[in-house]
Parts: structure tokens; sequence; C-alpha cells
DNA sequence: AGCTACATTGTTAGCGCTAACACAATGGGG
DNA sequence: CCCCATTGTGTTAGCGCTAACAATGTAGCT
């Protein structure tokens, strides 16, 4: 390897000790076409030498390419977010760009654009914005960023590239699976908070299998996708001897509905047909095991990456932006089977 | 606002409409002291005025620094290390660096060495390591990286500084805990896979609890962090009569236990008492609610970067690294009284 | 031989910024 | 009224890299 010297090698080193100037050294790096094999080796044998590592900065400065994509999340300890976070980190990898994350400090206008002036700070070249609250979507609708920005989860928006899993279909899938088992005479729907763009994707394809099918809709109760809130609105629900069957937005709170249901004497699925959303690995282990759905959330990542790289490289697309809807999988477990 | 321009502004153009010089501009950007307030004005608003922002790659290319942090993560869907980025990142931003994230492509020397070249790419100034596996902290400790590293939930480790929840008295105050309810000869523990050095520290404080109170020390028997494994394990674990108190590693897996417990018709806690850690938001509502230890991740992401910055800033020093441990709390629930 | 075409390499000029120094302009103290 | 310290500002020289062009060499053809 290389000895102990004063400062890092920089490429003038490497040519010296090639015998060749630093822009051959820098042709060999770039992999350009005209370089003869045995100059090529030399040079890097010499790299491998000195340790020699390209300045990042330099070249980003002679470029006016940073290859650093920003991430804003809004909470990671949600299922999808972090799921969604591992799929565009390994997709972003291989197409050789950086991540830079970033957190966003509350759900308003006034933090998604202290978040992008952040990314702008670093000259990140785009953006992709996990946030699946109305607000944000509209936010990034309307201000007019320096950069790119793709969202994810993010329902139709107008005017902005969208990446998500068909939430709609996916509940719809739900509702039709409970229906066929012939024995309720609707679903009722604990949804997930106003103003998320999953909960209304949900609530839509719930509204729409029932209406479809002729049954009344009853009105939606609306939980905070925790299972302390499941808990609590499921507790009424156990109480109304109408409910047979119910639909909840995801599975978290359908681990408090449970449990509610369990403290009622309401026995799953017997009594009461469940079923959640999201497939998170524990669902598998609630009591009883939870019919669900599943969302590929690596997938997801995976192409909001692409989309966004597309934007990046073809700046100025007159195309309107184009949106990518992932399908859903129903599960279909014990607690409606 | 600007008005529509081929380019960015630079510095110089600031420079031209404050009628200043270019370095004037630099020095009110760094907030030097010799500049008169009026000229300062005069730049902020020509800044403002022309939309100008300072070009990071040419800073960084001259002042020798990038503000950029790395940190590596092995699986960010568990709660832990989702929850310790969380606080990493409020962490780093508050004190003006940003984060760049490498996920682990596995827990391997190689995709540790290939992670830290990533980040060395970067020109990262530090780096943050998520990761909780025996293995990873040693390859840590053994490779010489080219920047300073700070480690997370390694447990002790020889010659690398660490911040850590102090899982060996969680543990203990567990198993106390289980203990003083005066109806169990002894704790039985499922414990997390070989390997995780948070799963070898919660088995030191189990065993180190049951031998200061003179009780047998039963085999701990080996899940792998998952509710399914939790659940065929359990299943096992219930099978035996002898086990009245049950100590499970982590609260995932304590899940699947309630599940088999309860397939087994043994109840929970008048048959057996359960406990697990981590304190998941779900734990208070699983059946029944789960005692538990809980660890303030945001607390260990803070104090992280805070070792991180001083080693950055103190770049030979000879002190050993400093490590951090964060302690843990006891959370009572019905499952362990 | 002489000329063109092309492959290969070197030389030069920045990218946008900060550090170091140079140079006024000021303001007491002798 | 000069001297020197202090304050405010401008000038210059890079940081390490790539793009553009210039300068070789080398082969193929007439």
């Amino acid at each position: 390897m290389s000895s102990a010297s004063s400062r890092e090698p920089v490429m003038a080193d490497v040519a010296r000790l090639a015998g060749v100037s630093h822009q051959t050294v820098s042709r060999v790096l770039n992999s350009h076409p005209n370089v003869k094999p045995a100059t090529r080796t030399r040079v890097l044998v010499a790299i491998e030498e000195l340790g020699y590592r390209r300045n990042s900065s330099a070249r980003a400065l002679v470029t006016r390419r940073t290859s650093v994509i920003g991430v804003v999340a809004f909470d990671l300890t949600l299922y999808g977010p972090a799921r969604t976070l591992a799929g565009i980190e390994q997709a972003a990898r291989a197409q050789g760009y950086f991540l830079s994350m970033v957190g966003l400090q509350g759900v308003t206008r006034e933090a998604m654009r202290e978040a992008m002036d952040y990314l702008a700070q670093q000259s990140a070249e785009g953006c992709i914005v996990i946030a699946p609250q109305r607000i944000v979507v509209d936010a990034l609708a309307e201000l007019a960023f320096p950069l790119p920005v793709v969202a994810v989860e993010g329902g139709e928006a107008p005017g902005l590239p969208v990446v998500c899993v068909d939430q709609r279909g996916g509940a719809r899938d739900v509702v039709r699976h409970l229906l066929a088992q012939g024995r309720h005479r609707t679903v009722h729907h604990l949804a997930g908070p106003l103003g998320w763009l999953e909960a209304e994707g949900r609530v839509l394809g719930w509204r729409q299998a029932l209406e479809e099918a002729g049954r009344p809709v009853p009105e939606p109760v609306y939980g905070d996708w925790s299972s302390r809130s499941g808990y609590t609105l499921g507790a009424q629900l156990a109480a109304d001897p109408d409910v047979s069957a119910l639909f909840v937005a995801n599975d978290q709170m359908a681990l408090g509905v449970l449990r509610a249901l369990a403290e009622a004497g309401r026995r799953v699925p017997e009594d009461v047909s469940v079923a959640g959303f999201d497939d998170i690995p524990e669902a598998e282990f609630f009591t009883p095991p939870l019919t669900t759905v599943f969302q590929d959330f690596a997938e997801v990542g995976r192409r909001s990456i692409n989309l966004l790289l597309d934007r990046i490289e073809a700046p100025r697309s007159t195309e309107p932006p184009a949106s990518d809807i992932v399908p859903a999988r129903l599960i279909a477990r014990a607690s409606a089977p």
C-alpha cells in the first residue's frame, strides 16, 4: 500500500509515479477511450501503490455534478418509509449516486422549504420526498424548487412525478375478500388520519368496493396509525353489534383493534372479521394472524430512483411528469380467512 | 427574488451588485469580524436579490472540509436502528453537518470495507456505524479506516468509541422485577441471535441477576429477533412446565411468544410472566400489554454525533476512545406486573 | 516521399471559493 | 504633526480536478 505521507496523494502524485501527465490519469479514471493499455496499467498500478482516491469536491466543482441525491423523510419508524428508504438506498448506490438524508421537522410548508434549502445547500442533484401527507405533496406541487423532485407514496398529484403503491386497488381487494365470505352485510372501516394520501386512497377503494356490490357504506372512523388509536376506536366499534367485518387502514391499528375486540369478548374471525394493510413482519403473529395487504416498498424505492434519474438526465423535459403505480397484494390469514 | 439568468449567480456577481470585492462577500458569509455593518447589509441585500447560494464543492475544495458525516446501517426496519438514525439526523443537522446514508449489504468484513470506501469516496469527515453485530464491531476495530468512526449499539469494544444503551443493566432490572413477584423459581430467557452484541449484553444481565439471587440458570434459547422465531421457540417453551417466567430479548419475539403461549393454553401473566425489551410503540397493545425495557435511541443518536464530532475536531487525539452508555428503563405492564 | 487520418499524450485554462498578504483609511498618543 | 496600531477592504494565488486544444507519433495510402 502507501507509505505514510504528510498529505493525501493527488492526481499529480500518481502521474509522476506512472511517468505520465495528470490528464492521462484523469482519462484512466474516467474510462476515456484513447489510452494505450500499457499506460492504463501503469497508471492503475500507481494509483494502487499510493492508495490514491479522487477528490470528489474538485471533481464536482468542475463537472457541476455532485452525484448527491437527497431523501426527505418524515418518520422513519413507520414501516413503509423505512422499507422504502432501504430500496432507494440500494438503487441509488447501484447507479453511482450518494444519498443524503434529511428529516422533516414537521408537516408544514415551512419545514418542507427548509429541507429543500438544506439539500440545495449541498448541491444535491435531485430529491425524493417520502411524505405521505396531502399538505406535503401540495407544498411540493406549488413551490417551485431548485431541483428535480419525485414524491413517494403521494397518491396522484397534479404536476408532480409520483411513485406509489396502488392503495385503492389493495383496499378494493380486501373489501371484496371480506364480502366474498358471504356472511357480512357490509364492511366497516377504521381509516388512517385525514390528510394522509394513503389513508384517503384506502377509503376510496373501500367505498368503491362496497358501492360496486351495492352494500351500505357506513361512516368511516379515523385513527392516527398507532396501535393506541386502534385500541381506543376498536373498543367503540366492538360495542356496535352491526360491525361484523372491519377493514383497518394499517396493521399497527389492527393490532389495537384485535386487543379491543378480545377485551369486548368478540371473537376474531368467528364474530368479527378483521383485515389490515401493510403486511408488517409481525402481522403473521398477531392473535389471530392478520389478513392484510402487502406493499412492495423495495420496488417503490427502485422506481422512484429511476424516475428521478430520468428527470435529472433530461432537465427541461417538456413531457408531463410520469407517475408509477406499484400493485398491492392481498395476504389472506386467519383474521379474515 | 432573482431574474431568470442563464447560470446560477456566483460570488463575483454578488460582489459586483454590492460594489465590493468577492472576498468581502466571502467574509460576510463566514461571519468574519472586520466588516463594516453598512457593507455587510449591502452584501446581504445583494445575496437576497440574486438568490445566491454558496457553492459547496468549491468551498469544500479549499477548506478541505465537506461537512458530510456518513451513517452505515444494516437494517432500518428494525426499531432501534430507525430510531437511532432519526436521533443522529437531528443532532447532525443542528451542528451543521450533512448526513450520507449507506446500507450494509451483508454482515461481513467485506461489506464493511465497501461501505467505508464508498464514504471515503465522498470525502465524508467521519462515520457512525449502526451495526449491533459482533463481527462488524470487530471488523471496525481491526481495519484501520481513513476516517474517524463511532459505533452505535456496539456493546463494549476494544479501541473503538462506542455509544450504546445499558443492555446489561436493563436485563438485570427485568429479571429482578420478575423475581420480585416472588412466585418464580427462576427466569428463562429467549435470547437474541448469537453474534449480536445487544443479545449478548442481555444474556449477561439476565445471568448476573439470577446468580446474584442464587437462582438456577437455565440454558437460554436463541431466536433471531423475529416474531416468527418467538412463535416457534415460544411453542417449545410453552410445553415446558418449568417455565413460569420468561425474559424475551426483544418485543417482536415476545409477540410471537405471547401467541404461542395463548395457543398452548397458558395464560399470561397468571401461568407465565413474560417480559420483552425495546418498548416498541405496539408493546402496550399486545395481549396482554407487555412489560419491557425502554431504550432512549434519540439520546443515543445525539451522543454518538457528539462523540464523533469530538474526534473530528481533535483528529490525532492520544486519548483512548471514550464510550458512552445510556441507561435503560423498565416499563412494567400487565404481562409481568 | 509526402500527405492525411487517427490514436495517444501533454499543456493550458479555468470551475468558485478561501487564505494570506497588501494596502488604504482611521484614530489616538507622543 | 508624525508614528503606529487597528480596522476595513482589495489583490493574488492556489485547492484538485476536467475540458479544450495543441502536439506528438504511427500507420495507410497515393
